[in-house]
DNA sequence: TATGAATGAGGTTTCATTCAT
DNA sequence: GATGAATGAAACCTCATTCAT
């Protein structure tokens, strides 16, 4: 997730992102970082400006790399429901291929650690906007209700977030099936006509 | 919220919960704690174990409470459709009256600082249960699609908290009439006879 | 130990005395003696001025009683050498049966914790005294070597203590036998005709 | 005595035990010792793992450096009865000349505060082993009465140690010349032929 | 007498960060 | 670039002691 970074600055962020997974923030010190990056706490402090500055960095890493990888879906050529599909697809995978990037934006999206700035640029670099076009598209088309796309998106993206978090604490086993299902039932929830796309 | 607690807890407990939501978790120092609260840190530990003792215990006392909230309007008399929408309209206003024990528990559900047996303990004094209860019981009506009723829980609990997290972000104001049609579209997603619903 | 003292103060001397044997000093906190013993802390206060006073409380009381407990090997009717035999089999009778008393007192008549006066009160009170004045006699009698009897017992003192906390570090077994045969040595090594002694 | 020692450990470990022999060990607080050591706290610790270390770690130290001193006398050319009078001369020293090591020993031998392991290791390097040996040889010659070897070598150490307590104590002055007499009685104590050898 | 909640200074230890090498 | 020893403020927590009941 890391490659425009240098060698260096690329081991001290998927450290991070382990040990911050592992042990939570307050308890990944920068000493550990050092000894388990292989990295030390000079050499650290060479490439970033301080342990926030990395965590910020590695936040923008990851929503601008999950950007990346949900625009594969929704920039291919396809009608407005394929490229619905292949987009949330992108980012169930994501969730799932990435799971600790994953799981670290959605414990830190809304933790005051990030600065706006990072949440700026990181939302600039993500899928939320171009989603949020291909939702409006799908008003103007008729084929979605009047809504603001914005809640629109944000209403099917709790939902695949919610169905990652109950498979990664194995409340139920999410298939390649019950994804596919999950966002069937995404598009009918906001669509006019719902029993002809069953 | 922390009725059933003594008089020195509920001030610890309260005051623990309105830092966390301001500084978060690392920069809430007992010190500081104390200071606020106007408890003496030795006070502390004579009703806590811990700092982790304090975190679990709030996890714990905001999840029992956010679950009497919501059985509330679950377990009124009415049709299946009513108490779906009285139960889900009490999860919104749980998460808009308590802002900040319900951002509390979306930040802190999926942290390791949070004991396993805390999690169990909530999920016991929680809604999860007597809303799986009505899933299922619409199923076995054939108001609903034949899903796991758990799932099905989640994709919704998912929307509703996405769409409060984007209101206290200001991405988008969450009127009344949203809310509404919001819990209106999770009833569709997982309908058999949406059309006729609407 | 404590018969002189009031019913509370025994409880309180008393459970000091063992969590000091099991977790030293440092480690007895006023709150676990109050839990041990059954006495309240504030009431532990009612009987004694601080927990410097309990310690030095316990020092004089253990030394007294020890004291008591040797003369009256000493303070029997016999000959010079019966009585030097009874009071050094009173002393290790006292290291074994009192075990935690002599620990106690060999850890502390060395430590600052102590204050001088319990020290002074506790030799008055002790046998040191009576037993330094039948080695005088002794010299007198031409039966010793002219040599300062304070410095005589303290040796004779320092093999019986060091013989008792090798047994009580298991080193080797003291058998009654053995204490006989080490007190013989202790008479031989200042008599003048060990020989005959023998 | 801590030359084996890194420089600043070597500070750290001087100054715990001129504390600790001043003011007593709990009276040593990591914040003293790092103003009177002139090591940062934080350094300390980079150095030692915590309190209870170092302490171990100067008790190691000194048992060892006392071993090796009384080696002097004890591994040197000479019948029995003179390196019996080396040894026992080169505990005097010892005592007198590190009299803070010494207390310091004393004191803490017999305390739960100095790990077992500790103790092991302290043994291993000390001087009982040797002078075990040499009371052995006495046996065999039949210079020494037949007795637990190890018994004899703490009845004599034990009388040592309390000579030179009292010393330290004020009561009484230790010369050269009462040195000499004092592990003559010893020899005597339990030779075979006491009064040949006088 | 007796209780134990309350105090807050001070305990040990950790940690982000710096800087001489 | 790279190291890791050094820093010292601040973290969590304990503890002797007090005092209202």
């Amino acid at each position: 997730m890391f490659e425009q970074y240098h060698k260096v600055q690329q081991a001290i962020l998927e450290t991070t992102l382990r040990l911050i997974n592992q042990k939570e923030l307050q308890a990944t010190s920068m000493a550990l970082l050092a000894k388990e990056s292989g990295v030390s706490t000079g050499n650290i402090y060479h490439y970033f400006q301080s342990k926030e500055d990395i965590i910020n960095e590695l936040y923008k890493a990851i929503v601008y790399f999950s950007g990346q990888f949900v625009r594969q879906g929704l920039d291919k050529e396809g009608s407005i429901r394929e490229r619905f599909y292949w987009g949330w697809e992108k980012v169930v995978e994501f969730g799932r291929q990435y799971s600790q990037g994953f799981q670290f934006i959605e414990q830190y999206s809304f933790s005051p650690y990030i600065h706006e700035n990072a949440k700026q640029e990181a939302i600039a670099g993500g899928w939320c906007d171009p989603m949020s076009k291909l939702y409006t598209e799908a008003i103007e088309q008729q084929l979605f209700i009047n809504m603001d796309p914005k809640l629109m998106v944000q209403l099917h993206y709790g939902s695949l977030v919610y169905a990652l978090k109950g498979h990664q604490l194995s409340s139920f086993v999410l298939t390649n099936q019950t994804v596919q299902t999950t966002i069937q039932i995404c598009w009918n929830s906001v669509s006019r006509q719902a029993s002809i796309d069953q």
